[in-house]
RNA sequence: GGUGGGUUGGCCGAGAGGCGAGGCAACGGACUGCAAAUCCGUCUACACGGGUUCAAAUCCCGUACCCACCUCCA
């Protein structure tokens, strides 16, 4: 069995085969660090996140590279609505998405580089298209220099789209564009701007387009071509395709294969259009623990769009507290949490057929049933038991991953008093229940439970979890 | 106008010509003092209208509704 994944430039499902064997390079376009990351932004970062690991679990040696896009239009104007320098701005919603990554285990890249970073190979590469013929600073002294469309036959192979056929954009303002296709690699400074939003460069003080920071850094880190390149599906057009048509005029093959993720909508809108504060990620871990959002996001195939619901939210949470209990009562018969196990030849299946995180979590839970039933064998119990653990690390949702593990010593120290306080409760019910004094039993069974503490019965004695 | 995607049981969500994903909820049974958990079982769905086929949720034609992108977007 091989990996399979869907192209989106040709639009079909192929296999994976790597320019170099047992290597990958991939690429994957983070965000515009312009506001606080919602749980749609997130998605991108958690579907990749999996793919990654995927990619290790199968053996390859990955090299991941996420950017991140610091100076952009949309962030000069909020600070400057904010007045704030625009760096803060950005700075502070880069930490922020860093955080919300962390609290959704999505592991660090190989590196990620900021766009701001990388000017000097972002003027090398505009230099190179304008020798080559394929842009053109712009005539009307602006001190813009744009990609020209028309220079590049393959101009919308991506996407598969005509540039006869496209529709300019109603607002396009010309500019000195000589066609109003053509896309902008440098921004002439305006007077407007900040002077520290400038770089210098031969057209004059300014700063680079949106499009070109990609190709600039995709090259440097991972070479003029590599294996993967990734993205939200909104940015197929223009972005990726203004990306591979500079690239390609420059003279590099770029990806082999281009992977989009769908969106996550509330009431069918998209998130960035819609509300908005309700759906950042710390409001939202306000409701249900990090693992659990991450699970909700992968139980989800990543070309599938999503229709976000608290509803939807809370079922998914509930059905991943079911394999956390099932992991924990087998740590319990064994003694410690289970040791990694193989993972099923089902996942394995459903992950090499593009990353089917549905299928694959079918799997785990046929595991799991198969470990309930055998939960007084301790050798099959561990097996199905690693199983379990192993699949769900791929999909970076073992419970027991440092990731989760939040609490400091205070949290420790009062899990300890809370654990002293609720077994001598339990102690007296045991009491009650010997004497067959049942309404007292269930009195304090009632009473923890109001108190957020089921209590579980087993023949290793009377369990408690919080709810 | 151009380019794509979608519509699946009470709900969420896979699948892509036959072998009926999975989860959540519900119901019945086993177990339990009663529960919980667990196990066993039940609940036969694919927007609509045609067609192809021995066989269609899956392929074809048409219709309806929804959504995304077309130079700010995960």
């Amino acid at each position: 069995m091989t990996l399979r994944l869907y192209d989106s430039a040709t639009r079909e499902v192929r296999d994976f085969v790597p320019l170099v064997p047992g290597r990958v390079g991939l690429y994957v376009c983070g965000l515009t660090v312009q506001s606080e990351p919602h749980v749609g932004h997130v998605r991108s970062g958690v579907n990749f996140d999996v793919l990654q690991r995927w990619l290790r679990a199968s053996g390859f040696d990955v090299t991941f590279i996420r950017n991140i896009t610091d100076i952009d239009d949309k962030i000069l104007i909020k600070s400057a609505d904010q007045g704030r320098a625009w760096y803060n701005l950005a700075y502070e919603m880069s930490r922020q998405l860093t955080q919300a990554y962390a609290d959704l285990n999505v592991a660090p890249p190989t590196y990620e580089p900021l766009a701001t970073g990388h000017i000097p190979e972002m003027v090398e590469m505009i230099a190179t298209l304008i020798e080559r013929g394929h842009a053109y600073p712009a005539a009307d002294g602006s001190g813009d220099v744009y990609f020209d469309v028309r220079s590049w036959a393959a101009y919308g192979e991506l996407t598969h789209q005509g540039v006869d056929d496209m529709e300019s954009a109603a607002d396009a303002d010309p500019r000195g564009k000589r066609d109003p296709r053509d896309f902008a690699l440098w921004k002439g400074r305006k007077a407007t701007e900040p002077e520290t939003a400038s770089w210098p460069s031969p057209w004059g003080r300014g700063r680079p387009g949106w499009h070109i920071e990609c190709s600039a850094m995709a090259g440097k880190y991972l070479g003029g071509a590599f294996d993967i390149h990734g993205g939200g599906v909104d940015l197929r057009f223009p972005h990726h395709e203004n990306e591979q048509a500079q690239s390609r005029a420059a003279g590099h093959a770029f990806a082999s294969y281009w992977m989009h993720n769908a969106w996550i909508t509330t009431a069918g809108e998209k998130m960035s259009k819609s509300l908005g504060n309700s759906l950042t990620i710390p409001a939202v871990l306000q409701r249900v623990r990090g693992v659990e959002l991450r699970y909700y996001l992968v139980a989800a195939h990543y070309r599938s769009h999503v229709e976000f619901s608290f509803e939807a939210l809370g079922e998914a949470a509930a059905g991943y507290r079911r394999i956390e209990a099932f992991l924990q009562r087998a740590a319990d018969t064994l003694g410690a949490p289970p040791d990694h196990g193989v993972a099923c030849a089902d996942f394995v299946a459903a992950m090499d057929d593009d990353l089917g995180t549905p299928a694959a979590v079918a799997a785990i839970f046929e595991v799991m049933r198969e470990g309930n039933k055998v939960l007084d064998d301790p050798v099959a119990l561990a097996g199905a038991a690693g199983s379990v653990r192993t699949m769900l690390d791929i999909l970076g949702l073992d419970p027991w991953d440092p990731a989760w593990q939040r609490g400091g010593a205070d949290d420790e120290k009062l899990a300890a008093a809370v654990d002293a306080l609720v077994r001598g409760l339990l102690a007296q019910r045991n009491q009650a229940r010997a004497e067959k004094d049942f309404a007292t039993a269930d009195l304090i069974r009632d009473q923890l439970s109001a108190a957020g503490v089921d209590v579980t019965d087993t023949a290793d004695g009377p369990k408690w979890s919080v709810s």
